[in-house]
DNA sequence: ACCTGAACACCGTTCAAGT
DNA sequence: ACCTGAACACCGTTCAAGT
């Protein structure tokens, strides 16, 4: 035992966040236990400590994989300028958050702990933040009359509603015919918000 | 030891529920221990399985009590009928989630166990929908020739957005001075979803 | 230097034993 | 009949001990 070096650290711990990753997307997040984790890649639990600080830390990890899988779905620059842009966009995020609900919707619940590091804290809030910066972009286009602050509020509004309305429409376990039901209540959403806001008076 | 008989079964099911709503608003949902719980009314752990089944039994009835708490707050029959009702009752629905942060937070992230009782399912389920329906009921008013189904996923889409778009944006520790900032993109929200929704076509 | 696994403190839950 | 608290299985985390 011991003193095998079979990976470096750095394999190890992509091991681990690979392993950690597979159990939540089959079993949810309360089935990653340390042991567990572990013992997926042949390892002991202390192992488990050489790369990360704690299992909160892991999970901090895994979730900041999720956003990324999320903005590379969503990433598909050749509908960007079209009017039907932010339709698109929602029906997308529906179908990432629908097949991997399980990491999504942990992503979306989960809170930094408060005693994190605060370079950390903000690197994990600026990368949700950034996954609404197209919601703005496009809005911009269609209102370059207004105010930048009016234009960033419109988008947090929608880009918090589109978050909102499939995370408690797909809690209730859906089935694959409600999924059509839920795209069409968020486009519905997403069309008429538009519609108020292309009319609203300049600020 | 033993044998007290200082309450009644239902007085100490009442005590524990106190007790654990007390130490969710104060330290969050992760604060609740069995031990510290049933210590905190002066009693061992073994009571609490006295009057619950389980922990996640007591969590789901203090889930429960949110919920009316919540529908309590937002019960406000004069303003039913006027034309800011709906920017209204967004209004009191995030002063109350502001100030129940941690247990409103938690309920609304919360999905009932699937383990749990098929009945309370459905109650706890229908208790949530409950309370969308004085949405229904203003949109049904403001546009009595669409079809109800249509009023129905109109008044869905918006009570998501609200609560989701709360969610998100209470979850970074919000300042006194953000919460009139969160009124305003809530209002937003509401106004110019309401002025698409009006205008839309007749199905 | 890398890895183990016993040990610790803490958790939810049970249940024989007390009154 | 009511209530206790030791006991159990399981958890995250640590660290002396092995190679």
């Amino acid at each position: 035992m011991a003193k095998r070096n079979e990976h470096s650290l750095e394999e190890i711990k992509a091991l681990i966040i690979h392993a950690a990753e597979e159990i939540v997307i089959q079993d949810g997040f309360s089935a990653i236990k340390a042991r567990k984790v572990a013992s997926a890649i042949g390892y002991t639990v202390g192992s488990l400590y050489m790369v990360f600080t704690s299992l909160s830390d892991l999970v901090m990890q895994l979730n900041v994989r999720t956003w990324d899988a999320l903005a590379a779905h969503l990433s598909q620059p050749d509908v960007k300028d079209q009017p039907v842009f932010l339709e698109s966009l929602a029906r997308d995020y529906l179908q990432f958050a629908h097949q991997n609900f399980n990491r999504w919707s942990y992503a979306l619940k989960y809170v930094v702990p408060t005693q994190s590091e605060e370079t950390l804290q903000a690197e994990y809030q600026a990368k949700i933040e950034y996954l609404f910066l197209p919601v703005a972009a496009h809005l911009r286009t269609l209102r370059p009359d207004l105010s930048e602050e009016v234009v960033q509020r419109a988008a947090r509004a929608l880009w918090c509603s589109i978050q909102g309305t499939c995370l408690l429409l797909l809690n209730e376990q859906t089935q694959p015919a409600d999924l059509n039901e839920i795209e069409q209540t968020l486009d519905l959403l997403v069309s008429h918000f538009l519609r108020g806001w292309l009319v609203s008076a300049q600020s």
